[in-house]
DNA sequence: CACCCGACAGCACTCAGTTCCCTCACAGGA
DNA sequence: TCCTGTGAGGGAACTGAGTGCTGTCGGGTG
């Protein structure tokens, strides 16, 4: 559709790079990066609003791709599951190009604008999967809360794997990682969003005996039984 | 110590604020400030690091605060909780000025950049916890994991608790709604830094029995079981 | 052919943030 | 009293990101 020919955009992502990996993100200016693809100065700024947007050149078609992908849900499946899949999304978008995702993951580890733009696109991810359940939660106790609490904790699981997998150069298996990191999220809070009535709740007996111990006890426990099976 | 007579600071406050409010944000630039401040450029640039700053003036003291909070820690005492306790702190310094707090929360909502510089003093924030439970579930089982994923739910679970009280123009009880919130993630992740070796196994007994039935239903049926002590 | 339109170059401007240097007040010490 | 160090503030000049505007070229379409 639109992705015709950014030949230019690619050069200068390309220059871009180049510079900063040789001499540093703030030592290289736009004219720097200009000159050196060999366009006007104008031009950079019709591809990247900012200096620092030529750093993430694919999140903006990331998160459009992303928000689609979580528009088109089945309105049936496990909320909490479909936002699972969504990250994997986002990760294929870095496993694509390891090289480059680990250059730039030196790059913003080091130059703390890089870093807060970084967090701003995180935070967008996690607002499109926090709105997403907003709408599959709505209604339920806490809804939006629950939400909020579940994108943000999805968010951390995927940064977590990303970054143990990004300071290995891009070696050991990420799709594994993220999916343990995404399995201790859905451990934590089940699924809290799917209805109650398809299956009968006789599927489910639990029983919890506890003598004065304290809750954190009591939820151990569970986990450990749960882990049996 | 320090506090002695920060009076320039504030004045450069107050100036900010009273041009932020009447024509914006993006509007003022620093001239504008230090004209009305009757102060020099220069000066400015003193108390504050950048226009950002001067939107977040009490951020910087309340973050040393809360890393000198969390290092003071009983290293015996409940991980979460304390995590739960600093997270009290933070908001008692929005409470403490509601007015501040509701026009700032206005400011930041339409400006995208000062937006984005919330975004990364909630992160600071966040590592501030993950880094304190990082250091509690060292050893434990996916420890660093855990502290991260934990560590974001807090901090949404407040966030989604005071956005909901600035929204309210400072209305409403702030203290019970992040109360509330923070149950929620409690609830969620019980303690999993406490020793288990101080209460004998025996206190507590679970029995789940699940015939075909999806985990999140498991887990539904556990809540309410838990719930209705 | 005239016309338009989209991509690009380039210049000039604003404003944030930095560097460097100046002034002034105030302290202490000979 | 004079000298001097010091630290807070003032202010000019500079760098660099980002914007607005104008001009230009090439390639389509009537």
């Amino acid at each position: 559709m639109s992705s015709t020919k950014p030949a230019m955009r690619d050069a200068l992502v390309a220059a871009a790079f180049q510079l900063f990996l040789e001499r540093g993100y703030e030592q290289t200016t736009v004219d720097d990066i200009v000159t050196l693809a060999g366009v006007g100065r104008r031009s950079f700024f019709r591809y990247f609003p900012s200096k620092e947007d030529v750093v993430f050149p694919d999140h903006e078609r990331c998160l459009t791709d992303m928000t689609a992908f979580l528009a088109a849900s089945d309105p049936g499946c496990d909320p909490l599951e479909r936002v699972c899949e969504a990250v994997r999304l986002v990760l294929r978008m870095y496993t694509e190009n390891p090289t480059f995702s680990v250059q730039r993951y030196r790059l913003t580890k080091q130059v703390p604008g890089l870093r807060a733009y970084e967090l701003s696109v995180v935070w967008r991810y996690e607002r499109a999967f926090a709105e997403y359940l907003r709408g599959r939660l709505k209604g339920l106790h806490d809804g939006t809360l629950r939400a909020d609490v579940i994108a943000a904790a999805v968010a951390a699981a995927h940064n977590n794997a990303l970054r143990s997998w990004l300071r290995s150069d891009g070696h050991g298996d990420a799709e594994q990682t993220v999916e343990h990191a995404l399995g201790y999220v859905q451990a934590a809070f089940g699924a809290p969003g799917a209805p109650s009535a398809d299956e009968p709740p006789e599927d489910v007996v639990v029983i919890v005996s506890r003598r004065g111990a304290p809750l954190w006890r009591v939820v151990q426990e569970i986990e450990s039984t749960l882990e049996r099976d």
